[in-house]
DNA sequence: CGACAGTTTGAACAATCTCAAGCCGCGTGG
DNA sequence: CCACGCGGCTTGAGATTGTTCAAACTGTCG
């Protein structure tokens, strides 16, 4: 009895396995700004994400920053080395499932469907993450961000919500270290956009995609 | 009996088990420049690069490209949907093992091992781009071109090969797209290293980091 | 009501790109 | 064996996109 089962990893296992699962999940709740990951620390824990917003993101030294990516409920989060090589920030208040790394292996090992289903979401993620390269290295500045509000949309059409007027959990700031710009160019750009009629901005934070076409060849496809 | 069984997916799979993959593998030879997957194709085969260096990339409607990584002996290439979401070209003469698309679920069914192993080096296949997101997207060019010098110098000493003495098998349009900046910026950043005597040029393709800690300092870790 | 975080806007600045030209090394053909 | 041509590399000067710094605005929460 999960709120994101259909969409989370658990989906793909069989009702009498379900009991492996829970043996050795805990629900976790996480409000709003908590870092609940750390970049660098041994890597303890596997997420996935039943309902909120997170945001991923890595630090250089001087403070730069980087969001290596905003998840949803029924993302998982944690594929990694020893360490942790993100961390990992509540956008709103957030639940997560949290698997023991140590006993992950044997879970996976119970439950092959779930490994197989693991492989297909790291293999989507890589794509998703070439994607944003070639984004970050070889687009401009409008074109991140309409690809940034037409990828949002279709993940929430994807999900089953309404695509069109998008929600942001996340601030300026975020979407800027997310797409390689600053806050202010952002900003810019959603005035820009608003101005040339391409959205309309009830608040900061919701974003009414009123010329989807217009903002499709803006993203250069996509 | 293959040179790279070593470093490759096959490793951890036991010699009893060799000939379940041996049945379903075709050796296959590129030489330089041969473009031997297509994006937007049907993903019909998946590689394992056994010698010779690879350059994966995207294109741009317009033209602009996007390398999205380098792949060398060892290295797996293929994890995607139905279609080829990316391009790769030899960059030097090449011999690859293809396997089947088609078959290798089954393969994976019946060898475990491969498939946990194929999970990781998603997982660490992840994690560089997550490193190289935020390089793409918070990094100056100097910083950027640092980076790429010691990821590859380390990269050579990983697989047991000199570390120091770097050979490109790229041009300077390939590293260019690879890091998000022109080809002049690049070369630009390589004269400027070789002024501030952290590296020298035997070749435009040969680079000798002569001062490591310096370059170390100057990609910000990492 | 006041404070504060987040957003927007403006103007000057700088890193990188663009365009253009010259250079180098290498393979080809005379 | 050498001249030629070509692709890739380097260098220069000017243009441009996005950044930086600064200030005003908005709305949310005590």
């Amino acid at each position: 009895m999960c709120e994101a089962r259909a969409f989370s990893i658990c989906s793909v296992v069989k009702n009498e396995d379900l009991h492996v699962l829970a043996r050795s999940t805990t629900v976790v709740e996480a409000a709003g700004c908590d870092v609940f990951v750390h970049e660098g620390e041994p890597a303890g824990y596997f997420f996935s994400i039943t309902a909120g917003a997170v945001k991923v993101f890595k630090l250089l030294p001087n403070g730069r920053r980087g969001v290596v990516g905003f998840l949803f409920e029924g993302d998982f989060l944690g594929l990694a080395g020893e360490r942790y090589a993100f961390s990992a920030e509540a956008l709103t208040p957030v639940r997560l499932c949290r698997f023991p790394r140590r006993r992950f292996c044997d879970l996976l090992d119970r439950l092959p469907a779930m490994e197989r289903e693991l492989l297909g979401r790291a293999s989507d993620e890589l794509k998703a993450a070439q994607e944003q390269m070639l984004l970050l290295g070889r687009k401009s500045a409008k074109e991140r961000v309409a690809s940034f509000l037409l990828s949002l949309s279709s993940r929430n059409e994807r999900l089953g919500l309404p695509g069109n007027p998008v929600r942001l959990p996340m601030t300026r700031t975020d979407i800027a270290d997310y797409l390689g710009l600053t806050t202010e160019t952002v900003s810019r750009t959603f005035t820009s956009f608003r101005n040339e009629g391409h959205i309309r901005l009830a608040e900061a934070s919701l974003v009414q995609l009123t010329d989807r076409p217009g903002l499709r060849a803006l993203a250069i496809a996509h």
